[in-house]
DNA sequence: AGATACTTGGGTAATTCGGGTT
DNA sequence: TCTGTCCGAATTACCCAAGTAT
């Protein structure tokens, strides 16, 4: 009897963030002994639970953001059980902070990660792995539209989410950038509920904001 | 029962490289003092990340790479994680294959990513985490000076070799090119061995060469 | 003197081991 | 019966600081 998404199966394949591990299954992510996962789970370091014959479960979510809370390297396969991750382009650093600053509210669900340049931006699509990137059509370095059509074009990549961001749009820009593989284009300032709508996030936008 | 990638157990197997390693199996596998092996990390010279009861853990890789840059000899068990990686940009792909043909001979010594535009090269950058990189300064997506710089400027990819290529150098563009952060300038077609002696691998070159 | 590697000792962390449970 | 897990106690390994050596 095999059940395909309970923690019997062998954790070789990606894990979802509802995804419940034991102790065995976290100690072989991070290459440690079970007995260390259970000294971290009783001293409260690690949140877990138990199973009814006591038997420890961990969320995958929460090895997750215990290996971010102390700096650890997150295994791939841990990738995408941690929070939504959304990246955020644009060269004025200043006013990047400032609308980061709007999303603080929802810091439980999202990881930001702002770059002021294309360059650093695409590096930080490899290693951050966003689920959404918002990015201002204007980089010195590299060509915006250039780069929505790779992501489309590497299967790795292809299921990110683009919002582009400019000043001053024209129809015609709007649907080049469309055409290139933008999900859509928004008219700076951009309001942050365009980023938890797109998230799925839309919900709870509207609890806090209300 | 072996588990050969825990830390519990100097295992006498091959190390693959994102096995993590403790002070002692490193400095048990580099014949010096753990002590020696912490002021290393503590000095920054050896990347490495804590356990949450703040222990350190090393990254074969990491270990690799850190033997490399220092020419100290790297022990046969290391020899799977010691791979030099080398990064090849050009957007003619076929030419770029025909190259890296001429690298064959060093398979167990180097590992090479082909790719043909600037975008893909600088996610792969990330992920890759290339020694070297190879690149073709006309790219049409992104501009490679700039790349330069910003690799120089991030502390994480600030020790990433860069040799740039071109079929028709003038000295301003050569000098430009040195100033951005390149180590050389190479016209086209490039000499294998450059690869070779970039990563290290001078000697080996002599002998398979010669 | 400065730099690098090693030594020592008290305290903590991680792993191992044995016996019982799910 | 079998694997995986539980727990506690014992063992091994690691941490740090301060001192020694070359």
């Amino acid at each position: 009897m095999k059940n395909t998404n309970e923690p019997g199966r062998a954790a070789s394949a990606d894990i979802r963030a509802e995804a419940l591990l034991t102790s065995h299954q976290v100690s072989e992510l991070l290459q440690v002994n079970p007995s260390s996962v259970n000294n971290w789970v009783r001293d409260g370091r690690l949140q877990a639970f138990r199973t009814p014959g006591g038997h420890r479960r961990i969320k995958a979510r929460d090895l997750a953001d215990f290996l971010s809370a102390h700096q650890m390297p997150i295994p791939k396969d841990l990738r995408f059980a941690s929070k939504r991750r959304v990246l955020m382009v644009d060269d004025d650093m200043k006013q990047l902070t400032a609308f980061a600053k709007l999303l603080e509210p929802y810091e439980e669900e999202l990881e930001i990660k702002l770059v002021d340049n294309g360059i650093d931006a695409l590096m930080a699509v490899a290693t951050f792995e966003p689920n959404l990137i918002l990015m201002d059509l204007f980089m010195p370095e590299v060509d915006g539209l250039e780069v929505c059509r790779r992501l489309r074009a590497n299967p790795k990549t292809a299921d990110i989410e683009v919002i582009v961001a400019s000043g001053n749009f024209n129809d015609s820009t709007k649907e080049e950038a469309l055409r290139a593989g933008a999900q859509s284009c928004v008219e700076k300032p951009v309001d942050p509920r365009v980023i938890l709508e797109a998230v799925g996030l839309g919900a709870a936008a509207a609890k806090k904001v209300s």
